[in-house]
DNA sequence: TCTGGGGTCCTAGGACCC
DNA sequence: TCTGGGGTCCTAGGACCC
């Protein structure tokens, strides 16, 4: 089975404001969730089905949105709230199986094979877990029921809100093939373009395509998209969620910049961030990748991987700054990104001829510290002196 | 005031090795 | 007599997902 959220941060910042007194349903206006235009972060991250309705989709600019929508009600995102609604979410649903697969934070699969003599038929199953979701969560859900978890999760996506769907294997034909492409899981934007010139318009037309033809300008990945469309999927339902195998943070800065120095600084921000999260998971990484977005939209990174894998802010710091140093192209910059990549369980120093080992050892207690201090009173009670407005006044 | 952020996976090309 | 073939690792970029 798949389930997923209806909506997911719109149905759960309506449930928030409906508690704090709010007097109206968002679920039932043109409403969006959406982050700040003015900071440059206005996009569309949920829309209730009234707007839905006027055409508008998830990921599309505010701007855009409005202008299909002018009467459009916006609302901010609370992600603290996303993750608590989520928690619950999965905490309910373990009270049934601990078969259960975290896709994202409002999506998971659970394995009902090894569960169903105890709860016997999965289609009356499903309909009762999603009433009490509904009951005591006060959000809908939709549910797919299939063979695997690629037709769960089609089954999911059919119609909504608050349904349960099967697309077993027999139903195939029937329920998958007429859907246009693009809709297949895996199947994205450019891809959808090309089979279209292909004249591959639906799943089905997918599903009977000659796979020398196919080959022929897809390769390798030919044979999993013909699977695919004959609703054929040998993955597992994983519930041991895996460790993550990066860890990346990027900003949409409000005003391009154009200096070094003012994205040193931004640089030395954000590796603050992915620093504390590696160190609070106890990841060493071994590749620093900085990511750049220009004035244009255009991306570019570059990477660099190291002789040890370090948690070390320092460390890290003074990498980003010779990969930008490396790349940059004198131009002005919209976003700054970076990512640690390769990470491993321990650092397995290799101690190098020309470095200090002493003092490296310094460097990880005072960080441990720093990140103690950090939890007890908060982030803002010491930072670089880089970072500070009042550069001046400090000692 | 048009266009976020956090992920995974794959591919192509170059360096290098035998 | 101009120049193979297999393999691994690294980097950059892109597609896709929510």
């Amino acid at each position: 089975m798949h389930i997923d959220v209806n909506s997911a941060f719109l149905s759960w910042t309506a449930i928030d404001l409906l508690n704090n007194g709010f007097g109206k349903d968002i679920r039932e206006e043109y409403a969006v969730i959406s982050g700040d235009e003015s900071k440059r972060h206005g996009i569309v991250l949920a829309k209730s089905d009234k707007a839905k309705q006027k055409g508008i989709i998830t990921g599309e600019s505010l701007y855009n949105a409005r202008r299909k929508c002018p009467n459009l009600n916006v609302y901010a995102p609370d992600y603290h709230l996303y993750e608590e609604m989520s928690d619950c979410l999965f905490k309910l649903l373990s009270t049934y199986t601990p078969d259960i697969e975290i896709l994202s934070i409002d999506e998971c699969f659970i394995d009902y094979t090894k569960i169903k003599k105890l709860y016997g038929d999965e289609i009356a199953f499903a309909h009762k877990l999603k009433d009490k979701i509904k009951q005591e969560l006060g959000f809908t859900v939709n549910i797919g029921i299939g063979n695997n978890k690629l037709c769960a999760k089609m089954a999911s996506d059919f119609q909504k809100p608050d349904k349960v769907h099967t697309l077993y294997q027999h139903e195939v034909k029937a329920k998958l093939w007429p859907l246009p492409i693009n809709e297949l899981y895996g199947i994205g934007k450019k891809t959808s373009e090309k089979l279209i010139t292909l004249n591959i318009k639906t799943i089905g037309d997918l599903a009977n395509i000659d796979y020398n033809f196919l080959y022929k300008y897809f390769k390798n990945q030919a044979a999993s998209m013909i699977e695919s469309a004959n609703g054929i999927d040998h993955s597992l339902v994983i519930s041991n969620s895996l460790p993550p195998k990066g860890i990346s943070h990027s900003i949409t800065l409000e005003r391009d910049l154009t200096t070094k120095e003012e994205i040193y600084e931004v640089l030395q921000m954000i590796v603050e961030r992915v620093a504390i999260s590696l160190r609070k998971q106890h990841k060493y990484a071994y590749v620093v990748v900085v990511n750049l977005k220009n004035q244009f939209f255009k991306s570019y990174s570059h990477q660099v991987k190291l002789k040890n894998a370090t948690n070390i802010t320092n460390e890290i710091f003074e990498t980003t700054k010779r990969l930008l140093d490396e790349m940059w192209k004198n131009e002005p910059i919209r976003l700054v990104g970076i990512r640690l990549d390769s990470l491993v369980d321990s650092d397995h120093y290799q101690q190098s001829l020309f470095e200090d080992v002493v003092d490296r050892e310094k460097q990880k207690k005072l960080e441990e510290v720093i990140d103690n201090l950090k939890s007890k009173y908060g982030h803002h009670i010491i930072k670089p002196a880089a970072l500070s407005k009042n550069k001046k006044k400090m000692n």
